[in-house]
DNA sequence: CTATCTGCAAATAATTTGCATGTAC
DNA sequence: GTACATGCAAATTATTTGCAGATAG
């Protein structure tokens, strides 16, 4: 296995254009963004590139958002919410109150963070629904 | 589709499985588990029961559980805990602080719900590694 | 009876992987 | 120069669906 990382092109790319963006997009949503400016570029090197600088810390990787995993370019700890009707994310601001998930207990687990996601109605799918 | 919902032997048994553990099994374990009073059940029926389950609200989805989606049959609201090392998840006791997820705040959109899930390391993880 | 459900197998969707070639350092 | 990365296509994994026969109510 890779034990040195290179910043090519496409990762370079890829991180910029997430980094541009507040959508939390899907993998298939950053290969499209991405594409305008590498139009050869292939899915499978999106995804694995993603999982590199998710690793790397550079990007967070939602896994809590859905049956498709999202992509945040913002790696503050911040909550997110999820419109149940067209699957868009987007940001919860004040979320101090996350500080008190300290004291939670779960028998047979040691705590080491704590996902927050809301789920509800976006306006857009309020107005046309 | 269906306007009415039927109480098979197939649905009856997924219910009865679900409810005796308290270890939010995968689609897949769920299989496991009736296959061995229902040998000829398919996976597809399984799956298809488990919505219609939690459609009805006998069940709950736990689409926030990692890439497999998990079901439990404790339908109070609850939050989760996910071992980082081997996918289990367990439950979290004492949660009276999702109360004060009342104050967030999320632009454009309207909050209806807060799932909230923990990640850590289970003791048999713990242990073995 | 008949609308709903089942088992089976094939289809879909999201993601991952093998491999020959390309490229960052 | 060489270890890491890429593009492509095929493989895998989780889930869904079409259909003909079975069954709950």
């Amino acid at each position: 296995m890779a034990v040195q990382t290179r910043m090519t092109k496409q990762r370079k790319v890829i991180l910029e254009e997430l980094c541009k963006v507040t959508t939390h997009p899907t993998a298939d949503e950053v290969y499209d963004m991405v594409r305008q400016r590498l139009p050869r570029i292939s899915l499978g090197t999106v995804y694995r590139n993603l999982d590199v600088l998710a690793e790397s810390g550079d990007v967070l990787k939602l896994e809590h958002a859905g049956s498709q995993k999202r992509f945040d370019g913002n790696t503050n700890p911040h909550a997110h919410v999820r419109c149940s009707i067209c699957g868009k994310v987007g940001d919860v601001m004040n979320v101090e109150y996350i500080a008190s998930s300290q004291g939670a207990v779960a028998p047979g687990f040691t705590i080491h963070a704590a996902y927050v996601e809301f789920e509800g109605v976006c306006d857009d799918c309020q107005t046309h629904n």
